[in-house]
DNA sequence: GTGGAGCACTTTTTT
DNA sequence: AGTGCTCCAC
């Protein structure tokens, strides 16, 4: 039953449960199902629900994975330590610091600098920044950064409250004490860590403090993660922890899960051709189960506004051509697997929020739902969560969460401000941070508000087309993806030529094509509005970097007649 | 304390 | 171009 369905190598993933093992998981390669498969092995071999921790980066992660374990075990789900980083270490300080405290959010982090700069010169917006990164790196604050960074701290103190980067680094200071510690590393017997590649060194210490490393049953420490996918270096996400793991922990054992059961044949073999470029990478072959499928197109379009058009046209041409999106979409929930489509089988992903803009105006003038992951929707969200934080207080906090859910649900006032899509944001948040300790109520429901973030609005359900960054793209997948502005400049992103990763851009570049499980669209414009200029633009030296063989190339002329407002022909 | 002129800047951002 | 900031005048 719990090795049902899975290859060989998922098989051994499972199964190997003790000691460090360090999981290569390529996109597509059934990460997902194969860890909570373990968990389930883990438990059915007599580990205590207990014992595991799984820790993520992200609530979407955890929450994936809480319901799919849920699925399989039912009464034990509960009680496995299922949560993200930032969720982990909370809860370990709100164990053994016996004081209340708050959290500060980047906003409030930044109100706190301001008043503390008075009259310098810094930044707020780029310190927050860097004293984020002295944290993350634990590093000490240099000489320039060093008063402000101490005067930070103290306010911090003064005011009982954590930053983000706190609720690593205190854990690691509490747990100092011997034994502490030991309670720690006896509950947390088998610890598994996903997308590891993107570990800070913060977490890295947290980590690895729990993990015993020579004795048995401790010192199982399971990581899952996969080179070609570390985004997240400019926050000091650090790729040699992962490439070092062997060294790092001896007699580490190595699986890789190498079949691809996501993308086509096609999509697959120009991907891994790409990223094979990059020299920061542990090498892995990665086998299509899928056909080749269908070429991917290239195409240069004459303009930002062309762009967004074409991309609408095919998502149009796919969906059978109408416009009366709005009748289909509440009458039909179409199922992908019969070869029609819905529209959240489609996403556009672009590199820099600025492009969401106009491509969202081709989807407002067609007519087709879309939803946009990310920033766009901060400000909205801190005002729900202040508008939890402020009922919460007027409640009771030994209530359950579901009554106090129930309660702010039938409330008018708090409905009438949400979208559907935020109602959403809301059950996910009562999944994700239900109390499951007996008697657990409300407690900490305002400090783990401060945990939700925009990547949470996504929702997979809605029949929409999703536009994301490619950061935010991460994890998800569909069937037909368009990665728009694929230039020169966009990425590679190289606007601040000083600094520019190349490495990591092809690694964002991987993801993006790596989400699509179908077709892919890469599409360049001929010139762009930046910066309020129209600038002429050249394709990204990344497409030359895919073969030939593989790819299908259009070229679209600028419109020659005015006449026929936004008709474009492919060809 | 506010409104407007002038200026700087323009990435990505799991929590 | 558009935003978001400071600074100065009122």
């Amino acid at each position: 039953m719990i090795l049902h369905g899975l290859n060989e190598s998922q098989k051994k993933a499972v199964m190997t449960t003790e000691g460090p093992v360090m999981i290569i998981a390529g996109p597509g390669t059934g990460k997902t199902l194969t860890i909570t498969r373990r968990i389930a092995y883990l438990i059915h071999k007599g580990v205590c629900p207990e014992n595991i921790l799984a820790v993520t980066f992200t609530n979407r992660a955890a929450r994936e994975m809480r319901e799919r374990i849920g699925a399989f075990l039912r009464n034990d789900a509960g009680k496995i330590f299922i949560g993200t980083f930032h969720f982990l270490g909370l809860r370990i300080i709100q164990d053994i610091y016996s004081h209340s405290f708050v959290i500060y959010n980047r906003d409030e982090q930044a109100s706190l600098l301001k008043k503390l700069l008075k009259n310098s010169d810094f930044r707020v917006r780029q310190l927050v920044e860097k004293i984020s990164r002295i944290k993350n790196l634990i590093e000490e604050a240099d000489k320039g950064v060093k008063e402000i960074y101490e005067k930070y701290q103290s306010e911090l103190i003064k005011n009982s409250a954590f930053d983000f980067d706190d609720l690593i680094l205190k854990p690691i200071e509490l747990l100092d004490k011997a034994e502490v510690l030991e309670r720690y590393r006896k509950r947390f017997r088998y610890i598994m860590a996903d997308e590891y590649q993107d570990i800070n060194p913060a977490q890295y210490k947290l980590v690895k403090l729990l993990t015993k490393p020579t004795c048995s049953p401790c010192g199982n420490l399971c990581v899952i993660g996969d080179s070609d996918q570390a985004i997240y270096a400019f926050r000091g996400a650090d790729i040699a922890n992962f490439l070092n793991f062997e060294k790092d922990f001896e007699n580490a054992q190595r699986i890789t899960l190498q079949k691809n059961y996501r993308s086509s044949g096609i999509i697959l073999e120009a991907s891994s051709h790409l990223i094979k470029r990059n020299l920061k990478r542990i090498g892995k072959e990665i086998i299509p189960i899928k056909e080749k499928g269908i070429p991917i197109a290239v195409i240069s379009v004459p303009d930002e506004k062309a762009e967004g058009d074409v991309i609408v046209k095919e998502i149009e041409k796919r969906m059978g051509g109408t416009s009366h999106y709005q009748l289909m979409q509440t009458t039909t929930d179409r199922d992908s697997a019969d070869g029609s489509y819905s529209f959240s089988d489609f996403a556009v992903v672009f590199r820099t929020n600025a492009q969401a803009k106009v491509l969202e105006e081709s989807f407002v003038a067609s007519g087709i739902p879309y939803q946009i992951i990310g920033r766009m929707r901060r400000w909205k969200r801190n005002e729900i969560v202040q508008m939890l934080k402020n009922r919460v207080k007027g409640f009771n906090r030994g209530s359950p969460f579901d009554e106090f859910l129930d309660e702010i649900l039938k409330d008018p006032e708090f409905v009438t401000n949400l979208g559907e899509s935020d109602l959403i944001l809301l059950e996910n948040l009562a999944s994700t941070y239900r109390d499951p300790s007996p008697g657990g109520g409300l407690s900490g429901l305002v400090n783990a508000l401060s945990l939700l973030t925009d990547a949470d609005s996504f929702d997979p359900r809605a029949q929409a087309v999703t536009l994301t960054t490619l950061h935010m793209a991460k994890g998800l997948e569909f069937r037909v993806v368009f990665i728009a502005g694929v230039e020169e400049g966009l990425i590679p992103y190289t606007i601040k030529t000083s600094e520019c990763d190349l490495e990591e851009e092809r690694r964002l570049f991987y993801v993006g094509m790596t989400r699509a499980k179908d077709e892919l669209f890469l599409t360049y414009s001929r010139s762009r509005f930046l910066y309020g200029q129209k600038l002429a633009r050249s394709p990204s030296s990344f497409l030359r970097e895919i073969p030939e063989k593989f790819v299908t190339e259009i070229f679209i002329p600028a419109r020659i007649a005015k006449q026929g407002d936004s008709q474009i022909g492919l060809f």
